[in-house]
DNA sequence: GCCACTTAATCCACGCTGTTGTTTAACTGG
DNA sequence: CCAGTTAAACAACAGCGTGGATTAAGTGGC
């Protein structure tokens, strides 16, 4: 019972991409984790479209003005029965994981039950571990803050053991009373390379003590959770929900791309995808730190102007578009918060002007709306994904 | 009975991802699916490998020496129980498309019966409409070609009507006397952009004519046989197995890349993924056709030499290999094939200069084997994609 | 105020999936 | 020759979603 559980096989031993059997265990989970989603999605719909309320009653039978989503709907969307949706539906309303939320409109028969997902059935806790400072923070279902908090650290100075004995400090004050079963796990994002399958930090620049750290085993030993560990830029493509093609913008430090296309996150054959900053933009540009010349990052650092720095990243992120068709781009980090709307104004205007046809492709810019939270988040949306599939 | 069958929920009338439940039917054609792909990969990798052979009965209990795999080494593949395996695999006998082929050797108790893929069991028919030539193939389950055709078109000319015709004509020719149950379907590439999903074309340029042409449904009602289309470059990066992140750079007319990223074919959020040509590696470079300026494809047609334009081609595939984090890169179109080993030459020696680290990051650079026919003959595993999931 | 009608959700029996436990098949080695 | 070992099938079973019938809870006409 409970969330899904079926337990993955093992993906360190196969070359990659195993094709994987499933069971019946398996498809249940599969299909709670749909029913999840979908529950999910139409709460936050309904938030977003509140005040287009009726205008999405009209809509294709779709989500209903209020909060909340009935069984038909689901059977309707998922394409299982509504029989099946029944049943699945008791499961989590037994596990706690939704409850019923009132009645919608009759259409001439039994109104529907609406269904929503009760926020703090489950936790997760979300961190990230930065080079000056450790955020944690706890999420509920619907990916809300609850707590957080940020203290200063020195990454290189002082070395994995104190900055790990903080971090557990500071996620068991996090979970205060929280019983451990409802907590879903912790997800730590950090700067890259690392082994995002294994666990495993790679050479962190400037950072020679945390080389080949067995960051997830050692998290997750201290505080006997699930533990995931992931690249920060990637970590924030999960803050918040979105398109199924959609890449997260992360200028901070560096600059980094987290990515989710065909509704998945992608992380590369060594997970090491969204290295967006060393994209070369300009053969003849100014040196960069990685070796090379004229990579988006130096392009950007030996701007003259901060609109001028905007704008390259526009230009790349034009060139990101166009390539992988995507439809949202999410910008965050240190730089683009200290000025989102310049950012937020030089990227539209670059991609208005670069991409072929505007009305044939339309692409939502926006800054996350966790705005420095936001990495700390994708990490806890990376273990909320254990529940959402 | 048969083959995979599940039909998919219309994606149509959804934003997109549409989380999608699964019933048993679906779990078996997946599991099937598993199954054949996993028969697929040991034959595939023991064709490879035949000389190696030695040292892979060696490793890890994986594929044996031989030609096929037993059901024992299925059951740890996949994760499924031996016995599900052993039901599974019955059916997959009845239906045809696996075979019992000899015993492997005894490890001391009943030697294990090998399993392989019967190539003649379905056919897939794979076409590239080019603006000048419409090729048509006949491939097998293992996506070995058995009879191909090129004929001359003029695309833009001649119009929709004629063409599709002479299409049909050609189709039937291939398929000869096959019973049509035997058919998994057809695969069309066509240069983009189009919609993949509704398989109707946008705007062709330079050929009004097809402008909003239902491609896939002209063609499905020709024919009677389930119809796919497909980008020209994406369809190339089905023409042969291969990494679960990779890519197909396809240098014909225009420059596209074909991407599969996390064992999945990438189509963006239009199904316009994959152009690669406008990428902007130099703002100061020469104008391009699509109105912007120093696009790859317009660095690579201003080049000064062959030598040159292959550097061209290697540095925004060393963007590519970094952002996605790719570890294999496929190589093809007329102008790739004109000079294959100067670009063979020329994008190793850039990826390797460019790539930070090789041997944390080693990349396989290859020509597509299957040349002229690449792009026709991914059309043709797209359909092939229908029973190996 | 009744009742036919409609729609939502559940109850019940069922078919089919992969699983568990057991048996048969087929080869090795002392 | 026979104990030991490994592969594969047989038999019984639990649990998944499905299909058909039933109950719950509204609307609307007269």
């Amino acid at each position: 019972m409970s969330s899904p559980s079926s337990t993955p096989p093992d993906r360190a031993t196969l070359p990659a991409a195993i094709p994987s059997g499933a069971n019946l265990a398996a498809l249940r989970d599969h299909n709670a984790a749909t029913v999840l989603t979908l529950v999910r999605a139409a709460t936050a719909t309904a938030a977003v479209t509140a005040t287009a309320a009726d205008r999405a009653t009209q809509a294709t039978g779709g989500t209903s003005g209020r909060a909340g989503v009935s069984r038909v709907e689901l059977a309707r969307q998922s394409g299982l029965t509504a029989q099946a949706i029944s049943k699945i539906v008791q499961r989590l309303l037994d596990d706690g994981l939704l409850a019923e939320a009132g009645r919608g409109a009759s259409t001439g028969g039994k109104p529907r039950t609406l269904l929503t997902l009760v926020p703090d059935a489950r936790w997760a806790v979300g961190v990230q571990l930065g080079r000056d400072a450790l955020t944690v923070l706890r999420a509920d279902l619907t990916g809300r803050v609850v707590a957080d908090r940020q203290v200063a650290i020195d990454l290189a100075a002082w070395g994995p053991g104190r900055v790990l004995d903080l971090l557990a400090e500071q996620v068991s004050w996090l979970l205060g009373a929280v019983p451990p079963e409802r907590v879903l796990g912790v997800g730590i994002a950090s700067p890259g390379p690392l082994d995002q399958r294994a666990g495993v930090l790679h050479q962190v620049t400037g950072a020679p003590s945390w080389d080949g750290l067995a960051l997830r085993d050692e998290v997750a030993g201290r505080l006997g959770l699930p533990t995931l560990i992931e690249k920060d830029s990637t970590a924030g493509v999960l803050s918040g929900l979105g398109s199924p093609d959609r890449a997260f913008v992360h200028l901070d430090r560096g600059l980094g791309a987290g990515l989710v296309l065909g509704g998945a996150v992608q992380r590369g054959a060594r997970t090491n995808a969204g290295e967006f900053g060393h994209q070369t933009i300009d053969p003849d540009g100014p040196r960069c730190r990685c070796g090379n010349s004229g990579c988006v990052e130096a392009l950007w650092a030996a701007a003259r102007s901060p609109r001028e720095a905007a704008g390259v990243l526009g230009e790349a992120i034009a060139n990101l578009v166009r390539l992988l068709d995507l439809d949202e781009i999410v910008l965050g980090g240190r730089e683009v918060l200290a000025a989102p709307d310049l950012y937020l104004a030089e990227v539209r205007r670059v991609l208005a002007a670069r991409l072929p046809d505007p009305t044939w492709q339309p692409v939502t810019v926006s800054v996350a709306p966790s705005g420095p939270n936001a990495v700390a988040l994708g990490a806890a949306g990376l273990v909320l994904a254990r529940l959402f599939g």
